[in-house]
DNA sequence: GACCGGATTATG
DNA sequence: ATAATCCGGTCA
């Protein structure tokens, strides 16, 4: 049993295709900003409202997973656009992301954030929280996110989006200081990065 | 084979 | 501020 509120089948009819996947990671991190992510699971079908991502731009990017080459770990990272990339960090917290770009060519955004709908308990804002609420290991890593199970579709509203520097990958030198986070300037499901990170490089845009 | 450190979070 | 907790990348 399907929850009645949700018209799954309306939703799939919008759902973003490989054309939306298939650009440079940075198009695109913006561009899923206010996107929703539809995740069925079981009789459940959660709904999340993407607040926050971050670019990834494949073996040049320092920061990248992709700067290993293509491993047993970031096999999927080299895989068709609209494909799920999901890894282990610190030992204790799984984290979700895209393929993009296409041709191997390593991209991927990560999705650090989003509000889930008619779910005012489930924290998602954090890359960490966000794929525990929506139920992402590593074990999804190589799934389809344009699939009936798992797919997007297209913001309902424009956002104002912040630009900024990535959390998190202060060892990746030059490339740390890059403006290729993203979120919604509204703010909520957006994660609080520790205060030594806040404000780098940061510029609002209007999308 | 060992060792190092991380695309984080919860708690003090 | 700091512990928690695992595993891949790196070098021996």
């Amino acid at each position: 049993m399907v929850d009645a509120s949700v018209d799954l089948e309306a939703l799939r009819g919008q759902m973003l295709t490989e054309s939306f996947f298939a650009r440079d990671a940075r198009v695109v991190a913006r561009a899923l900003i206010g996107t929703r992510l539809v995740h069925v699971r079981g009789n459940r079908v959660q709904v999340a409202r993407i607040a926050e991502t971050e670019a990834y731009r494949g073996p040049t990017d320092r920061a990248c997973h992709a700067r290993f080459g293509e491993t047993e770990r970031t096999r999927h990272i080299f895989g068709d656009p609209g494909t799920a990339y999901c890894f282990l960090v610190y030992g204790m917290h799984d984290c979700f992301n895209v393929v993009t770009k296409g041709m191997r060519a390593g991209h991927a955004v990560l999705v650090r954030g989003a509000v889930v709908a008619d779910d005012e308990d489930a924290r998602a804002d954090g890359p960490g929280r966000f794929s525990r609420v929506l139920g992402f290991t590593r074990k999804d890593s190589g799934r389809s996110v344009m699939s009936e199970s798992l797919f997007f579709v297209p913001a309902s509203k424009r956002a104002r989006v912040v630009v900024t520097a990535r959390v998190g990958v202060a060892y990746a030198e030059e490339d740390a200081d890059l403006p290729l986070r993203f979120y919604d300037a509204e703010g909520s499901g957006v994660s609080r990065p520790p205060p030594s990170q806040i404000g780098r490089g940061q510029r609002t845009r209007k999308t």
